[in-house]
DNA sequence: TACCAGGTCTGAC
DNA sequence: GTCAGACATGGT
């Protein structure tokens, strides 16, 4: 095995639970004291040490994991603005959710794992995308641990659809495959030229991504942080904490971002990830 | 056993 | 433009 690297960064504005368990990114997983986190063909391995969260990583992929891991941005920034707000339920999310950091994930492999989540939960969402993986990735291998890289999109798009039955995608299975016969790196390119709506509005045109989906795959795949994505628990935050009366989910997105401007996205993953440790403490 | 999960599509009005 | 019902499937 080849020589590794380690990356180093201030704990307080990077937890790796509450980043990598908020609903933004679906392979990884913890072993020991270590998480693995896997992007395209690479794997980073976190762990802390005294008061630095630590990244390691092959040599060469340095600059990958800390664009990744969005090291350059000032996070202390968009804690203390989500403190100005003086909104309480933001106070406390923001506060339980400091450490969070919005990922920069590869634009396709992140439209194919939201295309998987609509009407789903996330246990079984990381679950078919790992068998995704092993089906159509390449083995790779990374400090002792095996793994499977995330297909290409031409591989996708060659595949059988009974593959995409068979991990359990069921009704989006067939949304999975005709994105992956529409989309290149060419269009991808054009779309991260547009403007955050023009963008969506691209997006959603693409069948089986709706608004709610387009919102994610803007915010974690472009990194469109005047996004926020409205799913059933951030409906509940609305209604529950906001008071909310709006039934639409895209007006109550808008009137988010209307608020938070551009840091709408940074703002619902805090909202998102309190709502749903409440829900998990509950039970 | 029903209900739910990071919703979207379709057809009827 | 809005709205109800259908949609696969495993977890709780």
């Amino acid at each position: 095995m080849g020589k590794t690297v380690k990356i180093y960064y201030k704990s307080e504005f990077f937890d790796i639970y509450s980043t990598l368990t908020c609903g933004q990114v679906f392979r990884f997983y913890k072993k020991g004291e270590r998480w693995f986190v896997f992007s395209k063909d690479k794997c980073a391995c976190l762990y802390y040490e005294g008061d630095n969260t630590i990244i390691e990583c092959k040599l060469n992929e340095r600059e990958y994991f800390y664009n990744y891991f969005d090291l350059a941005r000032n996070y202390s920034l968009i804690y203390n603005s989500a403190i100005e707000q003086n909104i309480d339920i933001l106070t406390i999310s923001a506060n339980l959710g400091k450490g969070i950091r919005i990922l920069n994930q590869d634009r396709e492999e992140t439209i194919f794992s939201f295309i998987i989540s609509q009407n789903n939960n996330i246990p079984r969402i990381k679950g078919s995308i790992e068998r995704i993986c092993t089906l159509l990735g390449e083995e790779n291998e990374f400090m002792g641990e095996k793994y499977y890289s995330f297909p290409k999109t031409e591989k996708i798009a060659s595949a059988n659809i009974e593959l995409f039955k068979s991990v359990g995608l069921g009704y989006r299975a067939e949304y999975f495959f005709q994105v992956a016969n529409q989309i290149d790196s060419e269009l991808l390119e054009l779309y991260n030229n547009l403007l955050t709506l023009d963008l969506k509005k691209e997006l959603i045109k693409l069948k089986g991504i709706g608004p709610k989906v387009a919102d994610c795959i803007a915010l974690f795949g472009f990194h469109r942080s005047d996004s926020f994505p409205v799913d059933t628990w951030i409906e509940k935050v609305y209604r529950e904490n906001f008071g909310g009366k709006e039934r639409d989910r895209s007006k109550i997105s808008e009137e988010f971002v209307s608020n938070f401007k551009e840091f709408s996205g940074y703002f619902q993953q805090y909202l998102f990830h309190y709502k749903r440790n409440l829900i998990k403490k509950a039970k």
